[in-house]
DNA sequence: GTAAACCTGGCA
DNA sequence: TGCCAGGTTTAC
């Protein structure tokens, strides 16, 4: 469930066992994750202290006392579980296990293995480098997104999937956005930019979609079936208001992307 | 640019 | 049995 809203969440759930805390012992079950994790990764995080946990695009940061950052992420099927008691046995895709000096254990659970974690000294080669502005900071403006999306001939859906774009969104909350923007998923990147760069009134309705959706998403209760507005509800009707339109679905490279073909210009 | 690859599980 | 899944990277 890793999209922005979902990682937050999951962010502040771990906060109270994490930060201030210390790795007592970590166990590694299964090394091959998306990435291998290296040989001594247990071994460098433990006696180290969390000094910060934070959210980064789709990416959990933590800051240690050892001055490293432990970055992890979810992939499509990764989720942390807190235990308040060290459990005694453990599930078939648990891979890896945080005792922390809190008293709670952190579990690592993806049947996938499409998510992994980074152990980096230095804060080069770190996979959130690359990442775009935070599309809930005052950064994430239409003027940003115009710069990004200029001579862009990529359909909106890929361009905004792109997390060097804006970090956070996904195949879920990208089809949202656009269905609040009345944007059509299949419209190039570009003809929202004006041939001077300037951002068309379109791009700033966008800018706002993608908060609202977000904003919404994080003020929710954890996902829980209907809470979508286009998002695999394929042949129903388009929520908006005086819409006749019937939901979509189309594959834009390689995935589902969902819309109403009427009121999404 | 798009397709395939990495994995497992759930569902028609 | 085959297709689909909220992600990212790598390869045509």
């Amino acid at each position: 469930m890793p999209e922005l809203p979902e990682v937050e969440r999951e962010v502040r759930q771990l906060r109270p066992a994490m930060e201030g805390a210390r790795f007592e012992r970590v166990v590694i079950r299964r090394r091959r994750l998306r990435t291998l994790l290296p040989l001594r990764f247990a071994s460098r995080l433990e006696g180290t202290t969390v000094r910060a946990l934070r959210r980064r695009g789709k990416y959990l940061v933590a800051d240690l006392s050892s001055e490293a950052t432990l970055v992890m992420h979810l992939g499509m099927s990764g989720s942390f579980d807190i235990r308040s008691t060290a459990p005694a046995s453990f599930a078939k895709h648990d891979h890896v296990i945080f005792h922390m000096s809190s008293g709670t254990t952190v579990v690592f659970n993806d049947p996938r293995r499409f998510g992994s974690m980074w152990l980096h000294d230095d804060h080069s080669r770190t996979p959130i480098l690359g990442l775009g502005p935070e599309p809930l900071d005052e950064a994430f403006t239409a003027e940003a997104l115009a710069t990004a999306f200029r001579r862009k001939r990529a359909p909106l859906k890929s361009a905004l999937l792109d997390q060097r774009v804006v970090a956070g969104l996904g195949n879920i909350y990208v089809s949202e956005a656009l269905h609040r923007a009345r944007l059509s998923p299949a419209r190039a990147a570009e003809t929202l930019v004006s041939p001077s760069g300037a951002p068309r009134s379109g791009l700033r309705t966008l800018v706002r979609a993608i908060r609202e959706t977000l904003n919404d998403a994080l003020a929710d209760r954890p996902r829980g079936g209907d809470d979508f507005r286009v998002y695999d509800r394929e042949g129903r009707r388009c929520p908006r208001r005086g819409c006749r339109g019937t939901i979509k679905r189309i594959v834009q490279s390689g995935r589902s992307t969902f819309f109403c073909p009427v009121c999404q210009r």
